[in-house]
DNA sequence: TCATAACCGAGACGGTACGTCTCGTCTTGGG
DNA sequence: CCCAAGACGAGACGTACCGTCTCGGTTATGA
């Protein structure tokens, strides 16, 4: 069929190997520039306009990587986010999630907080956008959390008959609802009091307990 | 809608007594256009151009009423969101707690999910919208349910030791959490499972821990 | 049929004589702009936005009252050209001509011809430039130069038999000719022959000449 | 074209004698193309860009042979307009004139009164390419004209007295003129009528004046 | 009852940014 | 060394809105 093929591929017009390869280094200073422009004048005073003169760059460039702003500025954010703290395996389930909780919670408290913020936000009103954020940040960390409670589950520190990812949204929303209305604070004794709420009600036989 | 009052009553400056009165037609044409027009458009797309031509006002009122599209929104969306469903007092505050929050699932799985995305979605870049969303929607109901956990708590029905307004948090947060990630399914077995796992955890009995 | 006006009235969307008048300030500070930058840069690296600019004026401004830009060069251009010299009485018909001719290949040596030449050019690319040319520059110098060669027809000192708007042309088009073609010397001698055989050749019998 | 053939040949800058030859089917394709899109949308629209897609060519290809989007026009023109018609010599000077004038504005009434047009306004713009106007379309015009003018003198046909490019201009000018100013009908009767007006003047009877 | 003060619709204005297009240059990999 | 493809910095295009500013006209007191 080696003719049929030859006939499909001039029906390709252009082979993609072919052309001027893509510049990195606008491609990072694009996202540097949206960064700092970011912290500078926030994302409603942002404009492409601006990043692409920050940057050195064509308003071109911009538009033939990123689809929109929210795009754009949802991958500088993902760059600037701290990556997420592993999770260690001490032997106690309970342990590796006070551990993670306790710095989770030093890190909204940063940086990443505001960075989370905005990334939650910008989702809203665009569909790509919730998609990067969940595949990129929130999945991972539901992942590893729901990883070490299958662990404890099976170790017999938790309950075996839970629904993981509701105990993951009771370990994570609390935090992110502080964070997203403006009640940050974050005080260690409250993480500290939300924790044990919950791993109380999730421990095996809590009437004995 | 007092608070509302309040800050319209603000933008008197001159003596209010003379001249010709405030147009409430124009008011509500123009918060109805806004309205309808962030259901069809968005609020990315919303312009206030749009909204004055759709409700046949000139911008000019608009500005001399609203100090920016976050506040024109914000009041529209207000008035749009469901009023907060009254806690009843059946005698059981676990029995009230349930039906609230089961009412409370209902309503953001429809339009009011939507409005309520959206205004914690702006608040994130406007220290005001947070105020007013924080005053006109989260403080009522986080006061509501706190009285009621508090009830509960002198009845004997939950621990005396609790920090309330943490309780709320895992009440509400995970529901919010499902919201603005687009995971809102809201099953009404899993919000029961959350309900279960949390009012497990205040009850009483497991005060021997 | 009052009622009937009324109906109608109410169909008319906006009173045209509602709004904000039009800012005569604005519009000649567009006009000037364009010219001197014409006279500096040319027509092709003439652009809207650095008229704004020098103009100190919105884009919009130019865009809301010239739909593109060769009409509003050719605006600006009819602005700069020298009145159209008047054509005197002197009872001559033939030695009004001369006077005119003279003083018309005089004004195309200068800043006219330059203009000419350029309205001329952009009039090839739009229809609507070529109208208002000919209805502000073309059509009047043709109206006057047939009225005295019809006047000189009465009076004997031509042909009465010639298709004046002919005659015109044989008068006229020899100059722009030269003027458009770079050959724009327009000696005064040479005007003269030309004249010596057009005249020539339209007076009254001239085989007795 | 032997002209055009000079100018390419100029392009050649380095060693013609080394590396690859350059692509005469391009070529063709890049003037074709600028002529059919320069028929599609006219000169102003016309983009070296759209150029190169619709030619099947790279862009660098097209600024390698030409310096700019008005040479490369004006070549495209000129393989478009209809070569000058040859005079004849029938033995009467006069006739000669008569067919050549006839045959021109017959041309001019079609494709090549389009092409005229858009040759002569792009000359207003830029001295290169007026040059090239003169150099290949008026200046052989002009010659053959008045080489059949200065025969026509020698026989006796016309006064020996004349500035032949004086009488080339008044045979010349008009048809362009009306060309350019959109009132390009160039009736037959009209043309008829100026070339007797012109040739009369120019015969040797009224030598007596 | 009428003057006055504020409101209102319309829409022009100086601006800013949009997202697209083209310019002329510059890699690429393949003749 | 040529060529098609196409990325790139630059910057103008024509449009959409911003928030402000006249306009002429309309209410609704309060003098």
């Amino acid at each position: 069929m080696l003719f049929l093929e030859r006939i499909i591929s001039l029906t390709f017009i252009s082979d993609p190997a072919t052309g001027r390869r893509r510049n990195a280094v606008s491609h990072d200073a694009i996202l540097d520039a949206t960064y700092v422009m970011l912290e500078e004048i926030g994302f409603d005073k942002l404009s492409l306009e601006g990043v692409a003169a920050r940057a050195g760059v064509g308003k071109a460039t911009i538009y033939r990587w990123w689809p929109n702003k929210s795009a754009l500025v949802m991958e500088a954010l993902l760059r600037a986010v701290e990556p997420m703290p592993a999770i260690g395996d001490s032997g106690s389930a309970r342990g590796d999630l006070e551990e993670h909780i306790a710095r989770l919670s030093q890190l909204l408290r940063g940086k990443s907080g505001r960075v989370v913020r905005e990334m939650i936000a910008l989702a809203q009103f665009d569909d790509d956008t919730m998609r990067i954020f969940n595949d990129s940040y929130l999945g991972p960390r539901r992942a590893a959390l729901v990883a070490v409670l299958k662990r404890g589950a099976l170790a017999g520190e938790f309950r075996s008959d839970l629904d993981l990812n509701l105990v993951f949204d009771l370990l994570y929303a609390p935090l992110l609802q502080r964070l997203l209305t403006g009640s940050a604070d974050f005080e260690e004794r409250q993480v500290k009091a939300q924790l044990d709420l919950v791993l109380g009600s999730i421990s095996p036989t809590p009437a004995l307990q």
